[in-house]
Parts: structure tokens; C-alpha cells; sequence
DNA sequence: TTGTCTGCAAACACTTTGCACTTTT
DNA sequence: AAAAGTGCAAAGTGTTTGCAGACAA
């Protein structure tokens, strides 16, 4: 290892915002640019957090169906990024923001995002290695946060992602 | 990256073999050494691939019932390891076998292992950053395998695992 | 107007659980 | 004989799908 140290995350140029690149990727493929679709970009769009299906169907009081039907879409339109954390799948801003890690506390179920180059070069050297082409990668180290192990959490199981 | 290009795996040296272990292990918790349980600790032992809950009651005829509390159970004494790909749950040895990644094709499914001795370095420094207690950690590379992309494979969809 | 979308409820796939019976200790 | 395990079927989860009415193009 290298570059060693440097863990931080960065945002990365993207030329439309995420509701212009839904509008687009809708267009391009023949869909409707409906009301429900762009109120769930937006929402969305809004906050940073990671969330899963029911907590968004809750948030805008859609039917689950249009919830996971929209996020496909936006999944498929590069907007997002689905993981499965335990049983849950949880997505994830992709758009507009570089890749990362995470750091998953069994504890709260926090996510700690981070990045890392040499990671990538791990990827790489392993891949050509194995005449693999990687497309896409997910590192998750799970283990307890700081907040847990001093105990100083609010509630054992706070936010959920 | 400093040592660099090391991948290959080993193994671990370990006292007991797993059904020792297992036995072991249920005795400790005051569970009881059914035929049941036999069966399946040295079913698994017997193969080293991946596998499902699903494939395993087909191949010993058990009910699933019994199948997911022992494979339960094997997660809990360290025998075998837990993992999501895609849709799927899939168990893989634990017990005498070092740490490993894996690269997951997405065309055929196939999983195919390795190990970095720097990808524990990244674990480590990243965690002592976070003051993050790490318990274990997964990487999956997800990509297109040799096979696959040469049009070598015999079937799309093979082996599943 | 036409084709797509939405919401609902039913269908699904996978996993867990309640219960009467069986096995281990 | 007591305690725990097993199989079955029923109940849960989380996600997807069929369909009739609603909406975008």
C-alpha cells in the first residue's frame, strides 16, 4: 500500500442535475416523464442519507409498486446505487459522486462511507490478473463505530442507515 | 500497493476438523448431536463450493426447516460463512480457510476467490481512522470472468455458484 | 387517442416459526 | 422422562406483477 493514507471523498463534475439526467435517460428509452417519477427524483435528490423502498414509500406516501418501479429506473439511469446491507437492499447516490466504501456498524447499522485509490489498484492488478473486466466492486467492513463502542450512541438502533 | 501482486490463497492450520468442531461447538451450547445435523456438517465438508440453503436440502433430502437452523448454526460456530450475491444467500467455508475476496461474473455467476495481504492494510487504516472496531469485511469485484468474455463458456448460466 | 403509468392486491421467492411428534441425553 | 430437534405447513419479509382506471404525449 502505497499512497498509504488518504481516505476522503470528493464529488465528481457531472454536466445535468440528477433530475435532468432522469428526464433524459426517461426520453431516451420512451418512458413518461410522469408526476410521480419527479417527485421521487426530487425527494431524492434532497437528502444524502442511504435509504431502502419502505422508508421512501413512507416519506412520500407512494404505493411501494411505483416506489420500486422508480427506483429501478433510476438505478438503470445510473442515478443510484443498490446494496444489500443484512436482508435490506439500500441505495445510494452514483451520480455525480465518486466510488467508495463503507463502513458498516453492526451495532446502529450506520453507514461510514470512505475511498480508497489503492483499492482500485488492488481491483485492477486482480483483475488482469484473472483476465476478470471488472464493472463494479463493493467493499463493506463491518464491525462496531466509535459511537458504539463508548457507548455514547443514542439508541441502539437510531436511524437505520 | 507495496507488496503488490500476491493473490493466492492458502489454507489455515486448524485443530479440529469441522465436524469435530460443530460437535464441539453444540455440546458448549447444550444442543444435541442429531443424525440430522451430522448429515449436513459432513455433507458440506465434503465439497468446497459455494452453495444455498435451496441446494442443499435438494441434495440431502432434509426439510428446509432443519436445513436453515443448522446452517444457522454453522454460521454461529465459525464453520461457514454467510454472503448475499445478487438475490441469493450463499454459505462458503469458513473453518481452516484464510480470509478471501471474490470476483463475481455476472454473465455466468461463478465466483472465483483470491486474497490481498493489502487489502487488510486498507481495513486496518481505514478503521483506526474511524476508531471503527473491524470484525470482518467483504469484497466482491463484480465483472465479466475469462470464460465469458471469449464466448468459452459452456452455458450462460451454469453452474450457479 | 394511444400507450404508458399508477395503485391495489395477489403472487413470489426466500426464510422463519408454531406445533405435534421423534430423537437424544 | 425431560429437553431439544425435526418436518410440515403456516406465517413472515421484501420485492415483483397483473390488471383496471388515470395520465402523459
Amino acid at each position: 500500500m502505497a499512497a498509504g493514507t488518504d481516505f476522503s471523498l470528493g464529488t465528481v463534475e457531472v454536466a445535468l442535475t440528477p433530475q435532468a439526467r432522469f428526464e433524459e435517460y426517461l426520453r431516451a428509452r420512451g418512458k413518461k416523464i410522469t408526476q410521480s417519477r419527479l417527485r421521487i427524483v426530487e425527494h431524492v435528490s434532497r437528502q444524502h442519507d442511504h435509504f431502502d423502498a419502505d422508508k421512501l414509500a413512507g416519506e412520500l406516501k407512494a404505493s411501494k409498486a411505483t416506489v420500486y418501479r422508480a427506483l429501478g429506473d433510476m438505478v438503470a439511469a445510473g442515478l443510484l446505487r443498490q446494496m444489500e446491507i443484512g436482508r435490506r437492499k439500500v441505495y445510494e447516490h452514483d451520480y455525480g459522486y465518486p466510488q467508495h466504501e463503507h463502513l458498516h456498524c453492526t451495532a446502529c447499522d450506520k453507514l461510514i462511507e470512505f475511498s480508497s485509490a489503492d483499492l482500485m489498484q488492488i481491483r485492477d492488478a486482480v483483475s488482469r490478473q484473472h483476465q476478470f473486466r471488472p464493472q463494479s466492486h463493493t467493499l463493506i467492513i463491518s464491525g462496531i463505530c466509535a459511537d458504539c463502542r463508548s457507548g455514547r450512541s443514542k439508541s441502539r438502533h437510531q436511524d437505520r442507515v
